[in-house]
DNA sequence: TCTGGGGTCCTAGGACCC
DNA sequence: TCTGGGGTCCTAGGACCC
């Protein structure tokens, strides 16, 4: 048996923690350069507003319904996040952290009523941290998730479901007809592993409900579409395919990619923004205690603009696996110099680790290069310290002074424009601590 | 003018080998 | 005209997730 309990809206709820005046109207939380919102407040939806939806399109909110914007604090959610998820933990023996908002829990062992638990770490989180919870119980994942689906939907949407799975839905405690009206009443979509493009194939087949894709034979699904969507059938029909994860799997690849503010044209600032990026991406390497052996680098226009468009990548092979960012931002270099035509609007850039291998593993079969691994990763503990302590790009390194410089001037530019976008919501007062 | 960032898994097809 | 059969590895691309 396994509960998903996730927070609502949780970033905006993250905020309304801090500034009560925000509850009970529209509001949104922005992506990177305010460009479009990742977060949206029970109000903001009902206004229509989609994920994603960009700033430019939903603006006019803030005049007709009072809507407020505000840039993100990831730092701020991050923190909210532990706390929670420390909370959520009492719930069962096992727990996965599945995203900033999100975790399973195992409940297996767990005696009692399942229910009235779930209810009861929902008061707490919402008591002790201030963010209101949905919880799910089901005899999968997949279940468990859909029933977290069906908690919020209740509450949000009276009507939509039976009143009494708000907030806590235990769809293992149904009997089996509510259980099949309740699959009966989502949409196929709604699925853990069912996105846009297989909603639409379902459909097409005559697959609209969950209770329809719970009765395919799985053999058919698996033949006709994936071993994938087999998987997610069987977790319907209540047999445990996919494992909880509590203990997190070191990355297989990292990436820092960045939307520009304005388009790029030139070849220098896109150096600086690369040599940025890999260093934010070595510094996430070294974290878990990895070696890269690939630096892939790509840059590409807004697929929202006319043409000229231009999409592309290029692997930058390392000589040995390394955490080095002086050869991690080097060999960025170089790619992003193969990448780069002129005449091209850039909207976007990134740089991604490959290949990557433990750190300990691959010295232990080099002890020839033991004192020199030993220097370079003092160096680069000593960077990543004082980064940490006096900010992000206090401490560059670089092949040449040329990239010191530019990455210096990038970080400042960067600082500079840092979006602080809020709507001006002078009715709306900041709550004293 | 303005449209996020970071991941995972699966599959198909090509290269290469015996 | 006829032109094997498998296995493995790699890559690109699709689809999904939050």
């Amino acid at each position: 048996m396994f509960a998903l309990v996730d927070g609502n809206n949780f970033y905006v709820s993250c905020e309304r923690v801090f500034r009560p005046a925000l509850r009970d109207r529209p509001v949104v939380v922005l992506s990177n350069n305010d460009g479009c919102a990742i977060a949206r407040s029970n109000e903001a939806k009902a206004l229509g507003i989609a994920m994603g939806a960009p700033l430019f399109q939903i603006r006019h909110f803030e005049e007709t319904h009072g809507l407020v914007a505000l840039s993100a604090n990831f730092t701020l959610y991050g923190d909210m996040s532990d706390r929670m998820m420390s909370l959520v933990a009492g719930l069962g023996p096992q727990q996965e952290v599945y995203s900033i908002d999100e975790s399973f829990v195992g409940l297996a062992g767990v005696r009692g009523d399942l229910t009235r638990r779930g209810r009861a770490i929902r008061e707490r989180i919402e008591r002790w941290i201030g963010i209101p919870c949905g919880v799910g119980i089901g005899q999968t994942k997949t279940l468990a998730k859909l029933a977290n689906h069906v908690a919020k939907t209740a509450e949000r949407k009276p009507g939509s479901y039976p009143a009494e799975l708000a907030q806590v839905c235990n769809l293992a405690a149904l009997p089996r007809e509510a259980f099949e009206e309740v699959l009966a009443r989502t949409e196929v979509g709604e699925v853990w592993g069912v996105g846009r493009r297989i909603a639409k194939q379902l459909h097409d087949g005559g697959v609209h409900t969950v209770l329809d894709l719970a009765r395919l034979d799985p053999a058919t699904v698996r033949r006709r579409w994936s071993v994938v969507l087999e998987r997610t059938v069987r977790e319907l029909q209540g047999l445990p395919c996919i494992d909880l994860e509590d203990a997190p799997a070191p990355k297989k690849e990292i990436a820092c990619t960045r939307s520009f503010g304005q388009a790029v044209t030139d070849l220098e600032p896109l150096e600086q923004a690369v040599s940025e990026f890999a260093s934010r991406a070595a510094e996430k390497l070294r974290r878990q205690g990895s070696l890269a052996g690939q630096v892939l680098v790509f840059a590409h226009t807004s697929p929202f603009r006319p043409p000229p468009h231009m999409h592309k990548s290029v692997v930058v092979p390392l000589r040995r696996p390394t955490a080095d960012t002086r050869l991690l931002v080097d060999a960025a270099l170089s790619g992003i110099r193969r990448v780069y035509e002129p005449g091209y609007r850039l909207a976007k850039a990134g740089v991604m680790l490959l290949d990557l291998s433990d750190a300990q593993a691959h010295q232990a079969e080099l002890d020839l290069d033991a004192d020199e691994a030993r220097d370079r990763s003092r160096l680069m503990q000593a960077m990543d310290k004082i980064n940490g302590r006096y900010g992000k790009g206090t401490l560059h390194v670089g092949s040449t002074g040329a990239t010191v410089r530019a990455g210096r001037e990038w970080e400042m530019r960067q600082e500079r424009r840092t979006p602080q976008y809020t709507t001006r919501w002078d009715d709306v007062p900041i709550a004293r601590a």
